[in-house]
DNA sequence: AGCACGCCGACT
DNA sequence: GTCGGCGTGCTC
């Protein structure tokens, strides 16, 4: 008998599981296309959930015994036996339904799936403490400055991590092995956050009557213990997160624990902050940035229930919670939320999944929801609640276009004149100002003038940007850069290369020019790379050390800046081109939650839209505040042709090295295209981005009625066609991008 | 995903 | 004569 079934108190042998005798399907994280069925040897006793060794070719594999009987039974004489049970807490049934259900959904390999509720090595034991405290047995000897300050630094109390006592003693890493070696600090494990249980009761922030009454909604959903679907729409500045964490708190005295999603975990410290007022204590934070250690265990804590509240990215999803009383999806319209590689999923969605099949509540929370979210309110599948005034008497900013045909920029500029004026306007009065441009970089676009050379990316159908901080020209989607050329690559000419279009960068270097004494800080993906930028970036604003802003799509996010009172949106069609399904929606979305940034207290906000059209709906809705009646048009637009959420759609990408291949497997697939009534076949076509990493890549849409189920579609049409060896054909069911 | 087997170039 | 390149195929 094995120590693990010992422990576990299994009767053993003879009690086989209900499945055939003597044989159990273990799902492995590997895509496969299913189960792998293997031999239970006398001693042993698994059961479905649990966590066990197999022989796989020559390996060791860790598998999760499922519950379904593999399809063609494989001849006995090929079974391996189980090599062991392990002592890790069993995968849950709903977790294990959860899978099954995402597989067959995206048409993903099962076991891929299950890799990620898996990926967190849960099962390697622990490594050696991180942290350092003083030593137990202290040899007062001649000890340095630096290493005075170090012990300083410590305290007696808490231990601390090599980086942040180096940091806290303003000495090096090295000081600290030093001592390590010396005998004057020892290993301590270090506190980890998140698993301080929250008070629910200690008093939260004030809430308006509106608020009150909306979080007593989610509170009686909660306390219901059932699955149910609510959707929190407010407008930016309401106060929704405090509305919701009284939904937490709610779950927290029923001792379930509570899941949060965000979009960007990354760019979350005020959302931390918040959560901090409210709860006296930090949540646990899931995303793929976290040590291997405090990945594993958090998974533990979160295994054990033993984390309370757990705010994390999409794979959040994949946790091992026991009993979750509530799932929440902050920023439901988010397209972050959708995984584009590996298993291609919706996280919002598979949240609404999550909490179905462990009856419990989902709140799906935005000032500017989805229109799928908006069609399932109406067709009474998910409740609604609304906010619609901002919080603490704070008024929702006035919103203007600038026409650009009628006040353009000087030359070579992309300021108008009324967004300069308003800029020196709202620094004379010693208020914040922000300039949104959805790209990064200096300018997107560069052209020999002497040639018409433009500079494009060798892996990809992409110009360069250029990067002229780094001196560089950068492909934003593989990652490919070159030094700018001194000549222009193709002709020779020199000083003819003429950067075309504005990035982030540009637009700071004309501000700077504009309004020399304004101190500026860019937020772009690259310039804020993680937590701690992103948080110091925030502090900077909340402590008024700079007058502008000119930010990316990540200055979008839920952020509270209180002195921001005037935001410029320096091309606010950019969203718009291209014959996007959702290019309008998403506009609208962006620009109206940046909008959201600007007066947000006392001072009144003010926005303005610079663009070509005026009177496209876009801008006409976001001027006007019309967002529902914006999204009731597009939502009859897209009616009558069965587009989403009126109807379904996947995606099929087919790559291959060579154009030709990747022509024949579309056309291929094109002719074996099911057609029945209500299904519908686009393509094949070159995808926008016709080659991607040296790729080339073609797309075929399958558009269906919403009563058809796309999944048998697609399964029938995939196995009736022979895809040669090199040529992928990547399944997105639901897709949010048609690059 | 690993990890074999397998058939073609530069080495002791 | 071998070491080894990674193409392709299998793993219950």
């Amino acid at each position: 008998m094995r120590p693990a079934d010992r422990k576990r108190g299994r009767r053993v042998p003879g009690g086989v599981s209900g499945h055939v005798p003597g044989r159990i399907p273990v799902l492995l994280p590997y895509p496969f296309a299913g189960p792998f069925d293997y031999r239970v040897p006398a001693g042993l006793d698994p059961r479905p959930g649990d966590l066990v060794l197999v022989p796989l070719n020559r390996r060791e594999e860790v598998g999760v015994v499922w519950d379904a009987p593999a399809g063609d039974p494989v001849p006995e004489r090929k079974l391996k036996p189980v090599a062991a049970v392990l002592e890790t807490p069993p995968m849950q049934p709903a977790m294990r339904r959860f899978i099954d259900w995402v597989a067959a959904y995206t048409l993903a390999p099962p076991g891929e799936v299950m890799a990620m509720a898996l990926r967190i090595n849960a099962l390697r034991p622990d490594a050696p403490p991180t942290g350092w405290r003083r030593a137990e047995t202290m040899l007062e000897t001649r000890l340095t400055e630096a290493r005075r300050r170090v012990l300083a630094a410590l305290g007696e109390a808490e231990p601390r991590s090599t980086a942040a006592l180096a940091r806290a003693a303003g000495v090096g890493a090295g000081v600290i092995r030093g001592m390590a070696d010396a005998g004057l600090l020892a290993p301590a494990a270090l506190p980890l956050p998140g698993f301080a249980a929250p008070d629910p009761d200690q008093p939260g922030p004030a809430l308006s009557a509106e608020q009150r009454n909306a979080s007593a909604a989610l509170r009686e959903a909660v306390a219901a213990r059932g699955f149910s679907v609510t959707v929190l729409d407010g407008v930016t500045g309401s106060g929704k997160t405090e509305v919701y964490l009284e939904a937490v708190a709610e779950c927290l005295r029923q001792g379930r624990q509570a899941l949060v999603l965000l979009p960007e975990i990354a760019l979350s410290s005020q959302w931390l902050e918040r959560f901090e007022r409210r709860f006296a204590v930090a949540p646990a934070v899931w995303h793929s940035d976290l040590t291997s250690r405090t990945r594993r265990l958090t998974w533990r804590a979160v295994a054990a229930g033993q984390a309370p509240v757990v705010v994390g990215a999409r794979s959040a999803l994949f946790l091992p919670f026991p009993d979750p009383g509530l799932i929440v999806v902050d920023e439901e319209h988010e397209t972050a939320f959708k995984q584009e590689d590996g298993v291609v999923y919706h996280a919002r969605d598979m949240a609404v999944v999550r909490a179905r099949l462990c009856e419990a509540p989902a709140v799906l929370v935005s000032a500017t929801p989805s229109l799928e979210t908006v069609a399932n309110v109406e067709a009474g599948r998910y409740r609604r609640l609304t906010l619609p005034h901002r919080h603490g008497g704070a008024r929702l900013p006035e919103i203007a276009a600038i026409d650009l045909r009628e006040h353009p920029p000087e030359r070579g500029k992309f300021l108008a004149p009324p967004l300069l004026a308003a800029l020196e306007d709202t620094f004379a009065r010693g208020e914040q100002a922000m300039l949104f441009l959805n790209r990064r970089g200096y300018a997107p676009l560069t052209l020999c003038r002497a040639c018409g050379h433009r500079m494009q990316c060798p892996n990809c159908t992409a110009w360069l940007v250029e990067h002229r901080a780094r001196r560089q020209l950068a492909c934003h989607h593989c990652g490919h850069v070159e030094p700018i050329p001194p000549t222009c690559p193709a002709c020779g000419a020199e000083h003819s290369l003429t950067p075309v279009g504005p990035g982030v960068e540009r637009i700071t270097e004309e501000a700077a020019e504009r309004f020399p004494a304004a101190r500026r800080l860019v937020m772009a993906s690259d310039t804020v790379p993680g937590p701690q930028a992103a948080a110091q970036a925030a502090h900077a604003i909340e402590a008024r050390e700079v007058d502008l802003i000119i930010g990316t799509q990540i200055v979008a996010k839920g952020w509270h800046f209180p002195h921001l009172t005037l935001v410029g949106v320096v091309d606010a069609d950019l969203g718009l081109a291209g014959g996007d399904l959702r290019a309008a929606e998403r506009t609208v979305q962006l620009l109206h939650q940046v909008a959201g940034r600007a007066g947000r207290a006392e001072a009144p906000g003010r926005v303005l839209l610079q663009t070509f059209s005026p009177e496209h709906p876009v801008m006409r809705a976001l001027v006007s505040g019309s967002l529902d009646t914006f999204m009731a048009e597009e939502a009859e637009m897209r009616r009558p042709g069965h587009w989403p959420p009126f109807g379904r759609l996947a995606a099929l990408i087919v790559s291959a090295d060579h154009a030709e291949d990747a022509d024949r497997a579309a056309h291929d697939l094109g002719r074996a295209a099911p057609s029945a009534e209500g299904v519908t076949v686009l393509g094949p076509a070159p995808a926008p981005l016709a080659i991607l990493r040296g790729r080339h890549r073609r797309r075929l849409l399958l558009k269906t009625r919403r009563d058809i189920a796309v999944q048998p579609l697609l399964r029938r049409w995939l196995d009736a066609v022979a895809v040669p060896r090199g040529v992928r054909v990547d399944v997105d069911v639901d897709p949010v991008s048609f690059l």
